[in-house]
DNA sequence: TGTGACTAAATGTCAGACAAATAAATGTAT
DNA sequence: ATACATTTATTTGTCTGACATTTAGTCACA
């Protein structure tokens, strides 16, 4: 690790990615023990409080975890995708809400995805999958499901079709896009005719994928996708107020 | 922000987490002052040093900067794509270098995405796209490129197609994955021969989207997924013993 | 063979001090 | 009155030292 310092940037801020860079580059491996915070202050030549502030950094990222008592210690953090998706949703959401991405386009990019998973789950989803998306699909057509009830199922019968493409880093991307449409969903007040619809489009997506028939898929992914839009639109246009990045 | 605290986890683990909540549910909003370090500690009721590090545990994930000085302070953050990139690459590379994640899998979900994003590149790009592909093509046809630089112009070239789709969402998206191959990438050596082949699916691609042949151009997009493949299932079968997992 | 007290090591938290940066207020000279 | 230098106040950055808490191991004792 160097030792050189810029002088411009905070100690904690360079030490972190000192020690983020060694991770990174496999020069630590998954828990590994990081010497002590009165170790790595020595080392740095700066207080514990400093290193203390660069491990707080790295914790956030994921990249250490902290251990108290004799044999504890820092240690390097398996990433796994499991604890990668609040983060990713997270930074998801929150780039969408800071950044006037319309709705239009969160919704393109999100089913422009999903399509590309269809096409491989028609090859490979497992009945498990279909067991689920079919259960959803049931839930959702429950009148007495609340509207952010019905949001749910329609995350969870979404995020069981991409999982039957048994591609966990596509899984993972799509987490975040997904969810992070979330809170723009819950926006809209479904009706008993808008249910309707989705849940014949849901079941035309899953019984094209039953029958691993990747066009009729696509094509149900794509009505699936402008009947939302329409839904947005409609929203956006009765509250022309709340124009938000939503909007 | 609520003041009950779980005894179990770190102080500065939880005030980092309402703040968090506050910004993520617009009750901060971007380039909002935070109180200073001294208010928040009389506030949280802790230490200035435990305020300072969740205040660093915010920093690392790019939800607050910080400036010294008179009217200095932390600020919210407005999260652009472009500080968002970089994260998102380094997750990827971890996420794919410590779960094993083979190159198959990369390679499929980064070529399903990409192909995605092909097929709304030839409705949406601009010469400008065309020219930075073009330009790339004719880098890589250049023989004194060490294979780091034909990496990289590779990058290059297939950014430029990504961004032609002119979905940002998805241009972050796919930044992670086609970034997080590189490493995986530098391991190929990449003959002449392989070097024509691969200019030659670049041109294919770029003809394609020229004259918006979205068929041809997945097709050729297809072609280069296959050969990309091959080449590292060669790599991998030249070098069996530094199977790690890229293997 | 347990079992309980003790010890050592490590992180977590706190208090207080000073350094450094920065903007605003103040003063001073032309 | 303006331009410039100085001072002042505020805030983050860093350091020091202390104590609390957690945890694994050790060792004596029953």
């Amino acid at each position: 690790m160097s030792t050189q310092r810029e002088k411009s940037r905070d100690l904690s801020a360079q030490i972190a990615d000192d020690i983020k860079q060694a991770i990174v580059e496999g020069d630590l491996i998954v828990d590994e023990r990081l010497p002590s915070e009165t170790e790595l202050s020595e080392h740095f030549e700066v207080s514990r409080s400093t290193v203390r502030e660069a491990l707080k950094r790295l914790a956030a990222q994921s990249l250490i975890r902290t251990q108290r008592g004799a044999t504890g210690g820092a240690f390097v953090r398996r990433l796994s995708f499991k604890e990668a998706y609040p983060q990713q949703i997270t930074t998801s959401t929150l780039l969408l809400s800071m950044n006037d991405v319309s709705f239009d386009t969160a919704c393109e990019a999100r089913f422009a995805m999903e399509r590309a998973c269809a096409l491989l789950a028609t090859q490979r989803y497992t009945e498990d999958h279909l067991a689920t998306m079919r259960a959803e699909i049931e839930r959702q057509g429950q009148a007495e499901l609340t509207d952010e009830e019905f949001c749910a199922s329609d995350v969870a019968f979404h995020r069981a079709l991409v999982d039957a493409a048994g591609n966990p880093v596509m899984s993972y991307q799509l987490a975040g896009s997904v969810e992070a449409m979330q809170p723009l969903m819950n926006m809209i007040t479904f009706t008993a005719r808008d249910r309707a619809r989705i849940v014949e489009l849901h079941t035309a997506i899953t019984d094209a994928l039953e029958r691993r028939d990747a066009v009729a898929c696509d094509r149900a992914l794509a009505a699936l996708e402008s009947y939302t839009r329409t839904l947005a639109s409609d929203v956006m246009a009765r509250k022309p107020e709340s124009s938000n990045s939503a909007a």
